[in-house]
RNA sequence: CGACGAGUGGCGGAAUGGUUUACGCAACGGACUUAAAAUCCGUGACUCGCAAGAGUUUGUGGGUUCGAGUCCCACCUCGUCGACCA
């Protein structure tokens, strides 16, 4: 018969599904394993073949635990919430909840096809109200905690769409979907204080085992800096600004202030003054202007004089304070100082308005002057005459010891400064849990006790975004209206739904306990399976989803809900998918789909392909090229397993060797995620099998069980077809003989001033006098010596002679 | 502009500081076939040479080393992410 992958896969479905192979006993495992892959986002499209990668990347492993002896958890589930599925939901005119059951229905279908030991009794989907009541939930300890709170916020605007726009759909500042220029507007919104948590999140990253670059990236996110608070006496007005600030050295130089054009405070300083006109325009003008180019950095620096000066506290100077376009809200005060000779963009401004510019670091040895300076010098150097009793010092010292003397005028203070914002959870949209606050006019604001969760999401039959930057729930009276759990008056719910973010910032704790309904998660299954023992993911999550996943992680850990502070011991972040060299993306109309192929040459071939493009951390880019070449593989194995029964069996010792060094090979493969190379060596160790004209049973057997996480379904078929006992996925993983992978002989390299000139078969065991004397001894090497008295012979025991003349 | 990653045959990629190109794709030659597909066997960078052989070659240029694809410095190109972060 041959290989007919089509049906081979039926066959053995139907029996996995029957014989419930990859159940595992929550409640009692002798050695859990918790493996866990990021559950997906349910697009009409289907399953994207960058899904079908990362999965079989994180089903090997899983796979391969399991042989290896540890209860094997599995889980899979979906992320269904979220603007993705409204929006296309919108276009389609089909109600999102219709949609997404249709969508789950066909993912669950293709991951079936696919082969994972999916654990699908403990399916998790983030938008059924058993799911979402303890997204709630979640909201309420945060709220309980302190760590929930309501303040305004600019949030992006689209005029056409008439909505609020999520981050993610603001592209080149327009809106995803129709292209027009998104706008800001202040609105009040909930908010999460991960910030409080930022010293936490970046000091653990030094003890989890993740990918470096994901920690990099959290790291960089985190941003933490070191610096200072100054603050300004604005002359003539009682108003103090502060400026935030890591080099204090060069406050010396400092020849203006420059304010963000959103900031609060610039209402304080031009209220009632003849230039609140002119400035009112010109803050709009930035806006507008900021709108327009949004990737350009080389804007020119522009700026509004708001007619007040500041004191500089460490010249006794009058400077003067201007709003400016380059100055961001978002880090710092959103005040700065401007020292324009040490940072290039106070420079240019500088230059632009004509403000003195006073050299404060100069390089060491050196007569630099101001107007020899054709940019900002920011590199090291000694402190010049302008700084009084520090001049001379290097800049290196003075950075700290003017920060002292800022301070001891009480004009300065120390702070640590993060990039990291809180987390704006609020949403104005429709398909999104809501959240479990109710306003009352006595009360004020007050949380949905626990015990009258969820509250449900009500089926708005027009559930698009209303305009008025409020939830299409605000136009739902018989949601909105309600009961003041304290008071008992009439008061009214929050109509906001919650970030995706936050769904699956916790469904990593769900899994165990999916099917409680008392709890979201059981203390008992929580403390076996939990922490996750191996995530691995897309690197485009290594802050958003990572760093909230860890922050919920690490309240619920101070809340005493769990033990522990980190959700996964172990991350790793797979490469990116790509076709014809770029993302795969609908815009690009360069999305996979792999069903097709799939129908063509089976799940197995479309697993393993996928994990030889390249290690698994570095992905590759898809081509329909070499998918050919994994097919014939397993179909010369499917041909050589077909008449193997005709074969004599007699013991081999070259290739008992070889099995040995494969599955070294292998299973050290395996442990490091390079799939590539550990398929590679299954195709020689085949090559081998089929060179020789007998071999035992065990050869092939051990080739089928290496062979099974990669290709579970035609291990398995093959595995039956030999008549071996059980399932192949019950096997133990084999184990291999150091004294066997030994080489007997190995080739010594013979170098002459490190240029390879001959190469001799020897023991391993060579000493390194023999294989000096080796060397000298050979003709070819005689030859290239040329009688010279050698002036240094290298010798790399048992590898490599080198002799230098 | 910045952070991170990557540049090795025609292509995807192998390679504890020690024979560059494992494994596979494509190509070419052959076998089988009426023929094709499939399958099997074989060939494999460049330059010089009839050959034996010699030389060159891991984006570019330097450095460290007996020896560098691998380590260090500078530059170039591509990819991902972030955008004036004081």
């Amino acid at each position: 018969m041959q290989y007919n992958p089509q049906k081979v896969e039926k066959k053995i479905q139907k029996l996995w599904e029957k014989e419930k192979i990859w159940k595992v006993n929550l409640s009692k495992p002798k050695k859990p394993y918790y493996n866990l892959m990021m559950f997906p986002y349910p697009s009409a499209e289907g399953l994207h073949v960058g899904n079908v990668y990362a999965f079989t990347g994180s089903d090997i492993h899983g796979r391969f635990k399991r042989m290896q002896g540890y209860d094997v958890f599995e889980p899979m589930g979906f992320d269904a919430f979220g603007i993705h599925s409204e929006n296309f939901a919108i276009k389609q005119g089909i109600h999102p909840s219709i949609l997404i059951k249709r969508n789950v229905n066909n993912f669950r279908r293709q991951l079936k096809r696919m082969g994972a030991i999916f654990a699908w009794e403990n399916e998790v989907d983030t938008t059924h109200p058993s799911y979402y009541k303890w997204t709630q939930w979640l909201f309420l300890q945060l709220y309980k905690a302190g760590l929930a709170y309501r303040a305004k916020a600019p949030v992006d605007w689209c005029p056409s769409c008439k909505t609020v726009l999520a981050n993610e759909q603001v592209i080149n500042g327009k809106c995803e979907r129709c292209d027009t220029e998104v706008i800001q507007k202040e609105m009040e919104q909930w908010f999460f204080g991960i910030t409080k948590y930022a010293d936490k999140l970046l000091k653990n990253l030094e003890w989890i085992d993740w990918s470096e670059r994901t920690k990099i990236a959290q790291r960089n996110w985190i941003g933490k800096s070191e610096g200072l608070i100054e603050k300004w006496k604005v002359g003539g007005l009682n108003l103090t600004l502060e400026t935030f600030t890591t080099w204090p050295h060069t406050t010396y130089g400092a020849t203006f202030l420059a304010i963000a054009p959103e900031h609060p405070i610039i209402e304080k300083l031009i209220k009632g003054t003849k230039v609140e006109e002119g400035a009112r325009k010109f803050i709009e003008g930035v806006r507008r202007e900021k709108l327009k180019d949004t990737a350009s950095i080389e804007r020119k620096k522009k700026g509004f004089f708001v007619g007040w000066n500041a004191m500089n506290f460490l010249t006794g100077e009058e400077i003067p304070i201007y709003i400016a376009n380059f100055v961001v809200m978002g880090y710092g005060t959103g005040i700065i100082k401007g020292a324009p000779a040490h940072d290039q963009r106070d420079f240019e401004f500088a230059k632009q308005y004509k403000l003195p510019i006073i050299l404060v670091v100069r390089p060491k040895g050196n007569n630099l002057t101001v107007d020899k300076l054709k940019e900002a010098y920011i590199g090291p150097g000694v402190m010049t005459e302008a700084t009084g009793k520090f001049a001379g010092m290097s800049d290196n010292k003075a950075r700290n010891a003017v920060a002292e003397h800022s301070i001891e005028l009480k004009h300065a203070k120390k702070v640590v400064q993060y990039h990291l914002r809180d987390w704006l959870i609020s949403r104005q949209r429709y398909w999104g849990p809501p959240i479990p606050i109710i306003y009352c006019k006595e009360c004020g604001t007050v949380p949905v006790p626990e015990k009258d969760l969820p509250v449900k999401l009500p089926y708005v039959k027009d559930f698009r975004p209303r305009g008025k930057g409020v939830s299409p729930l605000a136009s739902v009276p018989s949601f909105v209206k309600t009961k003041c759990p304290k008071c008992k008056r009439e008061a009214e719910r929050e109509t906001d739904v919650s970030d995706t973010f936050l769904d699956s910032a916790w469904y990593f704790l769900r899994y165990p306990s999916s099917g409680d309904v008392k709890k979201p998660f059981d203390r008992r299954l929580t403390k076996k399976w939990l922490p996750v023992d191996m995530y691995i993911g897309g690197q485009e999550h290594a802050v958003l989803h990572l760093l909230y996943s860890r922050f919920t992680t690490m309240v619920l850990h101070k809340l005493g809900y769990i033990d522990f502070e980190e959700p996964f011991k172990k991350f790793r972040a797979h490469g990116l998918l790509t076709k014809g060299g770029a993302k795969m993306s609908k815009s690009r109309g360069n999305v996979v789909n792999p069903d097709e192929y799939f129908d063509k040459y089976g799940a197995d071939t479309v697993r393993m392909y996928l994990m030889f493009l390249g290690p698994l951390s570095e992905a590759g880019d898809w081509s329909d090229q070499g998918i050919v070449g994994i097919r014939r593989f397993l179909n010369r194995l499917w041909e050589y397993a077909e008449t193997f029964s005709k074969k004599p069996k007699t013991k081999n010792d070259e290739l008992e060797q070889i099995r040995h060094k494969t599955i070294k090979k292998v299973t050290l493969d395996l442990e490091n995620l390079r799939y590539n190379t550990a398929i590679a060596a299954l195709m020689e160790y085949l090559n081998a099998i089929s060179a020789k004209d007998s071999v035992l049973k065990k050869d092939l057997n051990t080739l089928l069980i290496l062979l099974s996480p990669f290709a579970p379904y035609i291990g398995e078929e093959l595995w039956g077809r030999l008549k071996n006992q059980g399932s192949i996925h019950n096997q133990k993983w084999p184990e291999y003989d150091s004294f066997l992978v030994k080489d007997v002989q190995s080739r010594l390299v013979l170098q002459v001033n490190g240029k390879v000139r001959d190469v001799v078969e020897v023991s391993p065991d060579i000493t390194e006098s023999e294989a000096k004397q080796l060397a000298l001894d050979s003709e070819k090497i005689k030859k290239w010596v040329g009688g010279k008295k050698p002036k240094r012979v290298v010798v790399v025991q048992g590898r490599l002679v080198n002799i230098v003349v």
